[in-house]
RNA sequence: GCCGCGUUCGUCUAAGGGUUAGGACACCACCCUUUCACGGUGGUGAUACGGGUUCGAAUCCCGUACGCGGUACCA
């Protein structure tokens, strides 16, 4: 019988989820949910010197906000648990220790100035990091080069780490789902640090181990780790068997401007890079999102779904439930994709155009909220919003294009009318406010007929009462068309802003 | 430096030996519209370079260039 497919994304907490982050989420969704399977956060907080408050509430309520929520977590539980790895410390030195007492890892004392030391002596132009490895080891201070009695010493004296003895003439070689085959040869990957002095795991044994525990199947990550996945690999070898290793994807990376994406970039160019703002909790510095920017969740998934992948034909929309059913990893690109911010609004456009307004009318209300309007009613809230929407690309948008929609307008913006306003114009309006009153069918489409018809009668050509008719209900030149800008108003209210208007332009 | 990964319009990408190299964003023009958008039509614009293999190469192979990543007791 096949395993349930069960994968995991497995962010450390030290500030805000950027974008490469949420797809590396995404895909891993993506992939559980079409398989039925089992999609696991678990908290990598093995470096305690970078552990930032707050950062795991926020990943969780990013994954929350994009609807990417996980079966297993520290938030959602599981029988997997626990799932943060400083809370499973004592499990991996046992692991160490087994892979010393096989002889594939051993112990090392060597303080950080030795080490500082050796890089400094051995550093040259050929060798421009030079590394703990092979070459090197039988020169330090650890459990191969000191006989037992001293190890032993040594080991219940002083702060020691476990290293893994990388095998010099190998080659470790596997099949990443979006790369095909990877080969590496073991002498120029060095003695890295498994088990670190303080007793926390350093990421290379955590990730095997849990990875094994948690009997996960696929692991995808991002392309950075390529590199050190020949550790991995023969961790998984040395512990617990080639057959039970998951299947490696590595993402490629999202690209800023000019080169990696970063913080920086965002702040240089004017975009979001984190999924939702992030404050800072050391310097309170806050880093914007594209939540709080005004992306939907839809249109931020979609966006991200497609920085990559692409199902082959020339659909770019696609839904959550959509990209469930048609997402596959093989067809994932190999070289990274440099973010375009224009590209990620039209994603934002079209979303908000095809999503029905109720969808998102909460967020939009909290908007127009903190600029001093508070909404009362929402049935016409909801109107409005699915009136203007299609000129919105942020949800920030609906203000400028609706917010005359619940206020009358103050003063008028009178200069492109001025000159051919005129008694009879006047009187055309007058004669307009009287007939509304008295019609029975309020909709754009009756008003624009009636519209008409007056100002046949009147000799004026309609397309030049159009416009003070705007300036009258909405102060300038803005807007939906005008009529549909009076339907929505209501009888009442479009007649009252017709007649306080006239009497503004008393002293045009 | 060394190791690894990559390279199709400015950007995201399609095309897996035979296409006038297709689409989308952006940009430009026109149309629609007596506000501004939306929308519609059209246009500019790419296979990094050099060698092979082949009747035929964006596609397969080799090399070069360029880009990115890694080279920590960070993940």
């Amino acid at each position: 019988m096949e395993k349930k497919v069960r994968v995991r994304f497995a962010p450390s907490p030290t500030g805000g989820l950027h974008l490469g982050g949420v797809r590396t989420v995404l895909y891993n969704y993506l992939f559980a949910r079409q398989n039925n399977g089992d999609f696991i956060v678990r908290i990598e907080d093995t470096d305690q010197s970078r552990f930032v408050a707050g950062a795991e509430e926020y990943i969780l309520d990013t994954l929350a906000w994009c609807g990417l929520e996980p079966d297993e977590s520290i938030k959602h539980g599981g029988g997997f648990g626990p799932y943060r790895q400083s809370e499973r410390k004592e499990t991996y030195k046992k692991y160490a220790d087994a892979l010393v007492q096989k002889g594939y890892a051993y112990y090392a004392f060597d303080t950080p100035e030795e080490l500082d030391a050796m890089r400094s002596r051995l550093r040259t132009d050929e060798n421009a990091s030079p590394q703990y490895d092979h070459s090197v080891r039988m020169q330090m201070r650890n459990s191969l080069t000191l006989d037992k009695q001293e190890t032993e010493r040594l080991l219940s004296t002083i702060p020691y780490v476990v290293r893994i003895k990388m095998p010099e003439g190998e080659t470790v070689s596997f099949t990443d789902m979006i790369r095909g085959e990877v080969i590496f040869d073991t002498a120029v990957v060095d003695d890295k640090v498994l088990l670190k002095a303080d007793g926390m795991p350093t990421y290379h044994l955590a990730v095997v181990v849990d990875d094994y525990l948690m009997q996960i199947t696929h692991a995808f990550r991002g392309e950075e780790w390529l590199p050190s996945a020949p550790v991995h690999i023969l961790l998984w070898k040395y512990l617990f068997g080639l057959e039970a290793m998951p299947q490696w994807a590595h993402l490629p990376l999202i690209l800023g401007p000019n080169g990696k994406l970063s913080k920086r970039d965002g702040a240089k160019y004017g975009f979001p890079v984190f999924a939702m703002n992030w404050k800072d909790p050391r310097t309170d510095e806050v880093t914007e999102g594209f939540k709080e920017r005004g992306f939907l969740p839809e249109a931020f998934i979609n966006m991200l779904a497609m920085l990559g992948w692409n199902d082959g034909t020339e659909q770019e929309l696609f839904s959550l439930e959509e990209l469930v059913q048609k997402f596959s990893i093989e067809k994932v690109h190999k070289g990274g994709a440099k973010f375009d911010f224009e590209k990620a609004k039209w994603f934002n456009h079209e979303w908000i155009k095809k999503l029905p307004a109720s969808n998102y009318k909460e967020a939009v209300k909290s908007i127009f909220e903190s600029r001093g309007l508070s909404i009362q009613d929402d049935t016409y809230f909801a109107k409005v919003l699915e009136l203007v929407k299609d000129r919105c690309t942020l949800l920030p948008d609906f203000w400028e294009h609706s917010f005359f929609f619940f206020r009358q307008p103050r003063e008028y913006n009178t200069d492109a009318i001025k000159i051919k306003w005129n008694i009879d114009k006047k009187t055309f309006f007058e004669s307009f406010t009287k007939a509304m009153a008295s019609i029975n069918s309020w909709s754009a489409a009756s008003l624009e007929a009636l519209f008409q018809q007056l100002a046949t009668q009147a000799e004026i050509k309609a397309g030049e009462l159009q416009l003070p008719l705007r300036i009258m209900l909405v102060g300038g030149k803005f807007g939906p068309p005008v009529f549909h800008i009076a339907e929505v108003l209501g009888k009442e209210e479009t007649i009252d802003r017709i007649e306080d208007a006239l009497l503004a332009f008393e002293s045009m």
